[in-house]
RNA sequence: GUGGGUAUAGCUCAGUUGGUUAGAGCGUCAGGUUGUGGCCCUGAAGGCCGUGGGUUCGAGUCCCAUUACUCACCCCA
């Protein structure tokens, strides 16, 4: 986490999620005192202090969204659901869906137990983060990049076997939700998420084509966090999302569309009487809504003509002296090249021509 | 925190075993006759070769340091 002193010596640290921040919030403005279900969602920005790499900044956006008060794995199935929505919405396909269930302080620590033994046996073949990992963190060895550790992890013994009753029936009864509404999933006993406050359910929505960080999006339930941080028994799930990490998965996806949209109309003035005619009818034309563009530079006709088509504009409108005073100009669409007189003195009808042919 | 890669024009990149005024494509700007874009042609502008040291007669090129960017590890909330 990025943690310093203020001026004052006054010790600081930048949220590196919302999670936690969001089940404060709970607490500290008793909304676990209102209507139940509690939905809430938002969007932050949050600080972490690794080294930067592909898909992953010291400082990035996320997007959340937390339910609070319900147990049943409907509320699992309701937010993994948001997401899967969520995700397609915003074009980015290519997402694998993997859960798990991690079990509960009931039944997980028999389970950790057990996956200790077992890596303890093999050991010396574990690579050398995943021997101190054996220490802080096994259940991290199971999602180890290395692919002798993940031939042993292979294996090892799986959350979902130790899982208590209560536990087991949720977990079945998410998945039945799931198949229900037709979101394809894999259970994946190797995601395991970091946190200790999780319970249950964990789930990721893997990308592929991003770089390292391949998960697009994750979350699970925490049902014991709001208590651990002082507030009542208030069970919780959710999930977040890396804004710029979603904006990568559209980028190398086909979601992501460059706009080339240029002015409604261009006009090219020529010389200092017309100019200033130029910027007047802009103006108006701009009340009436029609968005417009006029020579600032000096530049010549031609190079007006030029400059109107490299920036796309839909219309051109070509005022000299002439038009001036005789009161009518040609207006060019800049698609097929026709021309027509326009009315100088109604902008109303310059404003209906435009929008009429802009089709 | 650890390791690799990169740094030259606005952008993408060439640049030989160290050798004279550092190049290309794209972009920008101006022209290609008198008031009309796209295609084509001509020309111009634009570089402290990331920064600071060092080696050398001579450094974009070799060495050291430094900074930034980048990818991976780590971590993953």
């Amino acid at each position: 986490m990025y943690t310093f002193a203020d001026r004052d010596g006054t010790s600081y640290t930048l949220r590196p999620e919302g999670t936690a921040s969001v089940a404060r919030a709970v607490v500290e403005n008793g909304l676990f005192g209102g209507t139940m279900p509690l939905k809430l969602f938002y969007i932050i920005n949050c600080f972490r202090h690794e080294r930067p790499q592909a898909g992953r900044y010291r400082e990035f956006y996320q997007f959340g969204a937390e339910l609070f008060g319900a147990e049943s794995p409907a509320a699992d199935a309701e937010l993994i659901m948001l997401a899967h929505d969520f995700l397609k919405a915003l074009g980015i396909g290519n997402t694998t869906l993997h859960i798990n269930s991690i079990g509960c302080p009931k039944c997980r620590p028999h389970y950790k137990e057990e996956l200790v033994k077992y890596f303890s046996l093999k050991k010396e073949r574990l690579c050398n983060t995943c021997q101190s990992r054996l220490e802080t963190n096994p259940l991290r060895i199971l999602d180890c990049k290395s692919p002798i550790c993940r031939e042993i992890a292979e294996n090892a013994p799986k959350t979902v076997d130790f899982l208590c009753d209560d536990c087991k029936n949720h977990f079945e009864g998410l998945k039945s939700r799931l198949k229900e509404v037709n979101i394809g999933f894999q259970v994946d006993v190797n995601i395991v998420r970091g946190l200790d406050y999780y319970t249950r359910t964990v789930f990721e929505f893997i990308s592929t084509g991003i770089g390292a960080q391949s998960t697009v999006c994750g979350g699970g339930r925490y049902d014991g966090l709001v208590h651990q941080i002082g507030g009542p028994e208030l069970s919780g799930i959710g999930f977040a999302a890396g804004i710029n990490r979603l904006a990568l998965a559209m980028e190398t996806g086909s979601a992501y569309v460059e706009s080339d949209e240029g002015p409604d109309l261009y006009i090219a003035a020529i010389g200092e009487n017309a100019s200033i005619k130029a910027a007047g009818l802009c103006a108006k034309l701009g009340e009436l809504g029609l968005v417009c563009e006029t020579d600032l530079v000096g530049r010549s006709l031609k190079a007006q003509m030029k400059y109107a088509n490299k920036i796309n504009s839909a219309f051109t409108l070509i005022l000299g002296d002439g038009e001036i005073s005789s009161g009518s100009a040609q207006l060019r669409n800049m698609k097929d090249g026709q021309q027509t007189d326009v009315d100088l003195s109604n902008a109303e009808s310059i404003f209906k021509t435009v929008k009429r042919e802009d089709v």
